[in-house]
DNA sequence: CGTAGATGCTGAGCTAGGCTCAACATATTT
DNA sequence: AAATATGTTGAGCCTAGCTCAGCATCTACG
């Protein structure tokens, strides 16, 4: 391959232009790495809880809604789906495992028997706390070093992407079947 | 349904400190969007191909070896996995599909018996044509806004951050000690 | 040489984390 | 009261990755 700088880090090792067209493509490489790099820490620092990833984002999505703490008021299964962008189907899972793990408890809704609402429990708040403590640890190991602007002008600039992507193309063409990543 | 509903952008919408411990955490979320939104949307356009992005991967990086033009320099299947970061197994199965899709093709390596180069036809490389745009087009539409030299910033931070991280901890293969299994 | 071990690829079978479709209980409308 | 809509879940599938085992071949060593 190319020029293998310290320890192989680039895989397809693009050419880095200033301004042009494909920098934008390289930058979204980079960051494909980072995250892919520290979604793995993360896993791997999270299992001897015994805590997958996946769950961890639940229980943070839970712990994030207004009325997680009252039981009438929690999340349903069906918010939870929505927030996590997948189908209600799938979130039945990861609450079944979050359940099974004693992390959170499923309410029937007394207002609406057909729904449940997802409580964390006192193990679930406890696990978040780790779960937080073990997210900053990583995050901090990759990005600690960056200077408060530079994070800042990152912070800045991702949001802002992010606004001006869901302002321009929310129709995201036909969903055909098993199409989604 | 499809229609437009996901306009609500931070999905647990954390807190964003400048300098604190958890601003970093809130930069690999934003990242992790960025990424999951680009992701999709390329794997869409990418759809009509036959395209995965996961091939789209494998052929950028295989059109990228040195020397992918010379049947007995291409890369190896190992090659490739080690560089898509991926099993040498899984590395089969992808170039499997590639290979049924007209897109590469095996060649025995006259001087090792064993091993089999990869070699892009010329179907591969029109497609990889395509690929480059959708790519381009994709990280336009998500970072074109972006400012030179903010561009500029992002890239260098997300570089130094990847190497740094690479040079501090590259053999975390092993799970934590007595806990996991 | 000739055999022992290393290496490169692949078949078989597994897992994680998504998905759809359809069933079921319950709500809401007509 | 019946029809329809909604929330959750059972069953079954898919993708993209994994390991283990096996075969063919290469390399090294006695």
């Amino acid at each position: 391959m190319t020029t293998t700088p310290p320890a192989g880090p680039a895989d397809p090792s693009p050419g880095p232009r200033p301004g042009a067209p494909g920098s934008a493509a390289e930058l979204a490489d980079s960051m494909t790495r980072a995250i892919k790099r520290i979604r793995r820490q993360t896993g791997w620092r999270l299992e001897p809880y015994g805590i997958t990833p996946g769950q961890a984002r639940a229980l943070r999505t839970l712990a994030h809604a207004p009325g997680c703490e009252i039981p009438d008021a929690a999340m349903r299964l069906s918010d939870l789906a929505e927030k996590l962008h997948i189908a209600p189907r799938s979130a039945t899972t990861v609450v079944d495992a979050l359940e099974e793990a004693g992390l959170v408890e499923r309410r029937p809704d007394p207002a609406d028997r057909r729904a449940v609402r997802i409580l964390l429990t006192e193990a679930g708040r406890a696990a978040l706390e780790r779960i937080g403590q073990v997210r900053d640890e990583v995050a901090q190991e990759y990005f600690g070093e960056v200077s408060p602007e530079d994070e800042e002008v990152l912070l800045r600039v991702l949001r802002a992407a992010e606004a001006r992507f869901l302002a321009a193309g929310p129709p995201p063409r036909t969903a055909p079947p098993g199409a989604a990543r």
